[in-house]
RNA sequence: GGCCCGUUGGUCAAGGGGUUAAGACACCUCCCUUUCACGGAGGUAACAGGGGUUCGAAUCCCCUACGGGUCACCA
């Protein structure tokens, strides 16, 4: 088993980049990185019908986003295209022929609509409902039959009896199968295009796949591919099927569900940054050694392997994720982070859409002050509230605050220092409350709480010098003397 | 229903015959801080249930329960 590594996603363009797509992508990326083989990007679009527009470039582009990049695919090119499955149809055809020639596979007449009366009636006795072969054995002239009625056929696998199918799982150790439990399955639809289990093993053959990493939804069909190997003669890859991804309920990730995120681009929406993506997906499912778990995408090639893939579903953990995304933004550089936070902003109305320098320099600081704890770019719209509203928004914690009987004393020696300030900046307004300190006698919470809330309405907050300069010595005057009005 | 797979703290998640059963998130306590936060240091807390096998089971086997996947001319 020296054959050079080499490995695949193929996503089929019927949508955007999913979460369980990218993580299926990024296994295989990683796996190939690590072992230094080649990663291909592969377009399953066979069904015509489903296929959306934009939806392949949706793909690509959300891929190169989280940071992977690939060897061979329909923008690259590379020796062993075309990459995109409607374009090899010729292919499947040729080989579809070969198995019919063979008798390993024959045409079969059925309309849609015995085959569903069929499996009606199967279910209706309890059965599995499955291809009852009846079309296995026509004879010539039932053939023409059919045809001179305008029936158009499908090829079907012959799948024979009383065998068994074992594979080793890279996850999930040996697997078997009996034929039995299977009926003979289409592998070319009557539109003239190979169905999925079919092009999948002619193209990982022809592609020189090593190792199927693939959803473990994929177990069931990976018999019926390995029938098809075998008809060939070919050496089937290694499989490894991955556990599901699972929600907070423990049910798979459904594309309806909307407890969870699902599409990579609304991550980028949102505000997270792609490495902290590819750090948190790489976990899905994936556990390396030792107790780390913030690792850049060198770290996760150089230590992933393939033995540590979980058995169990993995868990869609917002909460995990936001953060590690904490964690990524706390060390990004802040220039880059009011990158992504202003437009924000923007979007939320609070900022204009040109920014002047002077603007764009407040709106800089403001998020750079609230940097360490926005779990994601779009947070700053919450989190610096307070800053865009008339005035301050009161919790019950800074209500009872408000109301002890040392309040308007700190607040009129304050006001009184600012008044004769001649600077409003962080460290001058260190300065001022130091006075007001010296002159009231208060200090620690005593001092710094009466002004925090007057200003916020909140107990909590950001460094409250900070804070104090970028709400600007205008709005500060104004809201600590509508607190002492409203208390007199 | 048949076939496949899984079940470890409140949550995520290592460990695959002998461990004081990791670590992370959350929570609590303390330290740092004249406020707030960040950052440290500790703490509470788990092997789905029942039978086996074994000197010894979270780990192996069987059953039950629960959860998931799949049974298409979708991928």
């Amino acid at each position: 088993m020296t054959r050079p590594i080499r490995v695949r996603y193929a996503p089929s363009p019927t949508g955007h980049l999913h979460i369980g797509n990218a993580r299926t992508a990024l296994f295989n990326y990683l796996f190939a990185r690590h072992h230094n083989g080649k990663f291909i990007i592969r377009i399953e679009d066979t069904d015509v019908k489903r296929n959306v527009a934009g939806g392949e470039e949706n793909q690509l582009t959300y891929l190169k986003w989280l940071g992977i990049d690939w060897d061979e695919s329909i923008d690259v090119g590379g020796p062993f295209g075309p990459y995109r499955q409607t374009e090899r149809l010729d292919l499947y055809r040729k080989y579809a022929e070969q198995l019919i020639a063979e008798g390993r596979a024959y045409l079969c007449y059925c309309t849609e609509e015995e085959l569903e009366r069929e499996r009606e009636e199967q279910t209706a006795r309890g059965e599995t409902p499955r291809y009852s072969g009846k079309h296995r054995h026509l004879t010539e002239e039932q053939r023409k039959a059919y045809e001179a009625e305008g029936r158009v056929p499908s090829i079907r696998f012959r799948v024979q009896e009383g065998k068994s199918y074992t594979f080793h799982d890279l996850v999930k150790g040996d697997i078997t199968f009996e034929s039995d439990g299977i009926g003979d399955f289409v592998i070319v639809k009557k539109d003239g295009i190979a169905t999925y289990n079919f092009a999948v093993v002619i193209d990982d053959y022809l592609m020189e796949i090593s190792h199927v990493l693939r959803g473990e939804d994929h177990i069931s069909n990976t018999p019926r591919q390995l029938m098809i190997y075998e008809a060939l003669g070919w050496e089937p890859p290694q499989f490894a099927h991955m556990t599901l991804i699972v929600n907070e309920q423990r049910k798979k990730l459904s594309k309806r569900d909307e407890s969870i995120i699902q599409f990579i681009e609304q991550y980028d929406q949102l505000g997270f940054l792609p490495e902290a993506m590819f750090n948190f997906i790489a976990l899905l499912g994936w556990s390396p050694e030792g107790e780390n778990e913030l690792f850049s995408k060198e770290e996760l090639i150089a230590v992933f392997d393939a033995d540590r893939l979980s058995k169990s579903p993995a868990a869609f953990d917002t909460n995990k994720l936001n953060w590690m995304n904490n964690q990524y933004i706390k060390k990004a550089d802040s220039g880059r982070i009011a990158e992504m936070a202003i437009p924000h902003l923007q979007k939320a109305g609070r900022l204009p859409a040109e920014l002047d320098g002077g603007q764009r320099e407040w709106a800089a600081a403001l998020v750079a002050l609230y940097q360490e704890q926005m779990n994601c770019a779009s947070d700053i719209v919450p989190l610096t509230e307070v800053f865009f509203r008339d005035e301050p928004e009161d919790d019950d914690e800074g209500r009872a605050l408000l109301g002890e009987e040392h309040v308007p004393a700190v607040l009129r020696a304050f006001l009184a220092q600012i008044e004769q300030a001649s600077a409003f900046t962080p460290e001058t307004i260190g300065g001022l409350l130091k006075a007001v300190q010296k002159e009231t006698g208060y200090k620690g919470k005593q001092l710094f709480m009466p002004v925090r809330v007057a200003l916020t309405g909140q107990m909590h907050g950001r460094d409250l010098n900070q804070t104090l300069a970028l709400l600007g010595q205008s709005r500060v005057v104004e809201r600590l003397q509508k607190r002492l009005s409203e208390r007199s």
